[in-house]
DNA sequence: ACTTGAACATACTATCGAGTATGTTGTCAA
DNA sequence: TTGACAACATACTCGATAGTATGTTCAAGT
């Protein structure tokens, strides 16, 4: 009976993060389209196909259906990137490959970081109601835990000589504008294939080490 | 009496151009702080010292009130980069002015850049209001008007071998998500004097540079 | 002096949307 | 089979805010 009682708990759970995660993806394209506060509950339930019981259902208010899409958009940066962290490799490949990691998880992320973006903002701002407003803080720091990794990996490159920058703040700053650009800019052509997002990402790139001073061969 | 009349009418426009100013500036620091639609007259007038009628008499909607500061942020930006354009000088110097006055530009007018940067959304995810729309439609023709500014110089350069790129789209793009991230990251200093705001000007238009494959001679 | 109109302020209305309360359905366990 | 509960849908409430209608002041023209 344990065992029958814990396979229905497995399978609910599962259930209901699946329908989470629809809610979220419809919330994404929604707050991505229209910023957060002119978006509304009934749009992105109408996006899904569904209603706004629905959403209250999962989430206790707006701002935490926000705070989930923030968290999620957050995650999968991280996903896309810690594997090549432990990996063992020259620092400037380190370096090479963490960009190109990231730029290809904010093309296909793409309203998920649009929202990360509107939440760093939405924390420097000091609006949002007080009480998800410690949520909020809790994600920046998660921001900066995967700004900091972006820090180390520019530090190591920089020690092996392979890069140069003055001030790392504002260089990282450039940096991350420079490979979170897509996520303004980028439009998905129909009928493009991943070698002409990967082409796209790999100039991303190349300009972001450009910008660290990398000139293509170690002097 | 027609002195007197034209006397009086430039003098009374004179006062309405300030109070329309004051107001603009008031609505651009609420825009930036929370948003376009986040943001209520209110607020604005509150931060003006002054109240939504003051608005209203010279506004006749929210949106109209947006556009406009969206209109002289576009403004701002014409007026640094123009009297570079027409100076004659080295392609690569008149890169180097250009981009560094737009820099100075952003910085001392963040809030109103921000705004430009919300009414460019507001286009590319056909939000707001359909008779607006129009409006909004021709200050992004601005903004192309502004931009291809930048791709002449860009291809000056290029002509003159002191910078190379693939895709001058995806290169331009990058280039203004690098100088326009100061609207997002800067955030004034207390007693911080314009010797240093300059360093961090220099230092994102060196990034720039860099990224265009500026190598700091001419080989 | 008095009229006029610009430049506001004040007081109100009407709508929209977040949040809630309640109803419905299907599934599983006992 | 029935009771309970999850997963929704439907139907409301209520506060916030864009917009309006009206009142007030003051400076300039006559």
């Amino acid at each position: 009976m344990a065992t029958a009682t814990r396979s229905t708990k497995y399978r609910r759970q599962s259930d209901t993060d699946l329908s989470r995660m629809e809610i979220m993806e419809g919330a994404a394209l929604c707050f991505e389209a229209r910023g957060y506060s002119a978006t509304s509950l009934d749009e992105v339930a109408a996006r899904i196909a569904s209603t706004k019981g629905r959403i209250y259902h999962h989430y206790a208010s707006k701002a935490e259906l926000f705070l989930d899409v923030y968290r999620t958009g957050m995650m999968m940066n991280f996903q896309a990137i810690e594997p090549i962290l432990e990996r063992d490799m020259p620092p400037i490949e380190r370096l090479k490959a963490v960009l190109k990691a990231h730029v290809m998880c904010v093309i296909r992320t793409k309203a998920f970081q649009n929202v990360v973006g509107q939440g760093v903002d939405m924390l420097r701002h000091g609006t949002m109601p007080a009480n998800e407003h410690a949520e909020l803080r809790q994600l920046a720091q998660l921001r900066d835990t995967y700004s900091e990794h972006f820090s180390k990996v520019l530090e190591d490159a920089m020690a092996a000589g392979d890069i140069e920058f003055a001030n790392i703040k504002i260089a990282l700053n450039s940096v991350f504008m420079c490979i979170n650009g897509p996520i303004v800019w980028f439009t998905p052509r129909k009928g493009q294939d991943q070698k002409e997002i990967e082409a796209v990402a790999d100039e991303c790139v190349l300009y972001a080490i450009r910008l660290l001073g990398y000139t293509g061969k170690t002097p």
